[in-house]
DNA sequence: GTTAGCACTCTAGGGGCGCGAGTGCTAATT
DNA sequence: AATTAGCACTCGCGCCCCTAGAGTGCTAAC
């Protein structure tokens, strides 16, 4: 795929910056007036149609103006798009918001809130992976002789809860001597390595371990399958958006949107990351983008998702995404959810 | 306002039935075929104008058939909808599922789930009320030397965590000394009577304490607003409606639901209690229902609300709703509403 | 390589028209 | 007095036709 060059490239930056703006098809002398530029309409046009040709632009009829392809919109997040930092104002005040929460889960519907409303589009924001964080300590805390409440703290702060079936009963202060012996043991293992094989060698057959051990491991495997791990915020900017006027085209997006599996997918799936060359010159963390036809699943062929890793102590924790129509705002999708991807991170690394 | 009797109330009750199913307006000759009327269709609709004058029944125009009112749907669920309560079947499964539940917020997300899936609108519920709830447990465990985190374990099985900066450092032994002489005392209140003044009262003015109370104090206003306190679910479904077909009609809507101080105020504020003889002979939980224009928000008056009040040791504990079109499938709605508050209530009393 | 000029294409929007559904009224029937 | 047959009437919906205008591609000149 020969790269486009000067002029050409101009023309589609414009083109699809003013589609993205106006939801409508952009003729020749739009994109001569924009921007000054010194060519006449039929020089825009020739231009135009080879842009056309290349796949880039497509008309919805024969008399109307151009509007991006998918692969049109590829070529601008992977080269033309402006970004647009939020301005520094907004960004203080983003981190600050972020630094003052002392709960991850608060912090992460932060995140998910300042994600949708300032793009108007819908956002998805993922809770720290489990696998991946370091027990700092293990508490049973008795509820009944026979049962007893799990809680597990760990490095990046999150801490659950489960209940755990005992075998025998046990009383209160069992349950505490029990419980430190457990945390003493365990501490500083990653989540992830606490299958019961790993947990036997290094505390033996005692049976209430085991059952504890075994419950702590259910309750990864049951949380990262839980719903409660996800933040979903703003599915109603996308009826918003005129491309989803009809409910109809907006109702399989929503359906999507509220099925935790096909939510995963889309934070995890992240299409290609484009080697932009500014991005790697300033150390940015790269920002995924799936763009129409590039999604895997039917349904969101006609969204577009701008996803990123957030890392805590230097290890990736989890995930966030903007999703809206494939004509989306990028620079300010993209700049937002790098922006707010770092300040996840620090914020959560702190706690 | 005069009761409507024998046919004519026949005739709105088929009226609503049938637009209820098909979303079109009903004319007389519709309505005389369905549940073979031994009379002609001039007499529905002379029975037909009747209603009209009495403001149940609308016509979109002249030459239109029948639209139930908000009024119209008012006298139909206070006396004349047909209780649709789910098959025995789908009972003992939901039942089942949400006995086997551990967690209370799971059982909440499976009964959410339950109420979208089973009336193709949204649904909304409320986790137990925390104020109403009696501590059983509360325990500190230490972060750090200057942080802990409170755990709080109620009747409701209800467990928040919370961190709490302590104004000394403080060891671990400590700590945990420190949190068995707080829950001994603390045990058995309801956390609604956790103030900073009772608490002084019982504990005296040790700093150390004051700073938990306080933290906890704090915690159940938070959890109240919380977010994490409303599990939505099925708002695509709305999308499904054909009076929603317009994406700008149903996106005042989901705002709202995506607000929780709108949905909040839709849970509590449940219309008028439906003297209904049945309900009342069957000792059956009331629902509250709101229709249409009986929305104190401007943005749900396209919307009815079925509610209910869960029930955990007696005591109310949480509501549960279903939203959609005032064209709304209120039998079923209300069925299950009812039948899955009751049942909710008794798998969260044996957590 | 660029541009003016022009014929051409196609959509959006408006007006006119007929169909059909459903009504309300009137007068006859029970 | 209630019911009903008959009928004229209303009005939205879909249809077709038409025009205006936007935007194109092509050609020929610069």
């Amino acid at each position: 795929m020969e790269p486009i060059e000067g002029r050409r490239r101009e023309i589609l930056r414009i083109v699809i910056d003013d589609y993205i703006a106006t939801a409508e098809p952009i003729g020749s002398e739009a994109v001569r007036e924009r921007h000054g530029l010194n060519v006449s309409s039929a020089t825009v046009r020739n231009e135009m149609a080879a842009l056309e040709d290349m796949g880039y632009l497509n008309q919805p009829h024969t008399s109307a103006g151009r509007v991006p392809t998918d692969r049109g919109y590829r070529v601008y997040v992977d080269s033309l798009v402006p970004e647009e930092t939020p301005p520094p104002a907004e960004q203080t005040r983003l981190r600050e918001t972020l630094f003052l929460q002392e709960e991850p889960h608060r912090a992460i519907a932060r995140v998910a809130h300042a994600l949708a409303a300032g793009t108007e589009y819908a956002s998805v924001v993922e809770a720290p992976h489990l696998h991946e964080q370091v027990i700092r300590h293990l508490h049973l805390i008795p509820l009944t002789p026979r049962r007893a409440l799990i809680v597990v703290v760990t490095d990046a702060g999150v801490f659950e809860g489960k209940t755990v079936e005992l075998e025998a009963a046990t009383s209160p202060d069992e349950c505490d001597r029990l419980s430190q012996e457990i945390s003493r043991r365990v501490a500083g293992w990653r989540l992830g390595d606490l299958t019961v094989r790993a947990m036997d060698q290094v505390i033996g057959e005692v049976a209430l371990y085991r059952q504890v051990v075994i419950e702590v491991g259910r309750l990864i495997g049951d949380q990262i399958a839980a719903s409660s791990r996800i933040h979903t915020e703003g599915q109603a900017n996308i009826l918003k958006q005129p491309e989803f006027r009809d409910a109809r085209r907006a109702e399989p997006v929503l359906s999507a949107l509220e099925r935790h599996e096909v939510v995963t997918e889309i934070l995890h799936d992240g299409g290609s990351v484009p080697a932009d060359s500014r991005s790697a010159a300033m150390k940015l963390k790269p920002v995924r983008i799936t763009i129409g036809a590039e999604h895997r699943r039917e349904e969101m062929r006609d969204t577009s998702v701008v996803a990123a890793t957030y890392y805590v102590g230097g290890r990736p924790a989890g995930e966030l995404a903007i999703v809206g129509p494939t004509r989306m705002r990028y620079g300010r999708a993209i700049s937002l959810v790098r922006f707010l991807a770092d300040t996840l991170g620090e914020a959560l690394g702190r706690l």
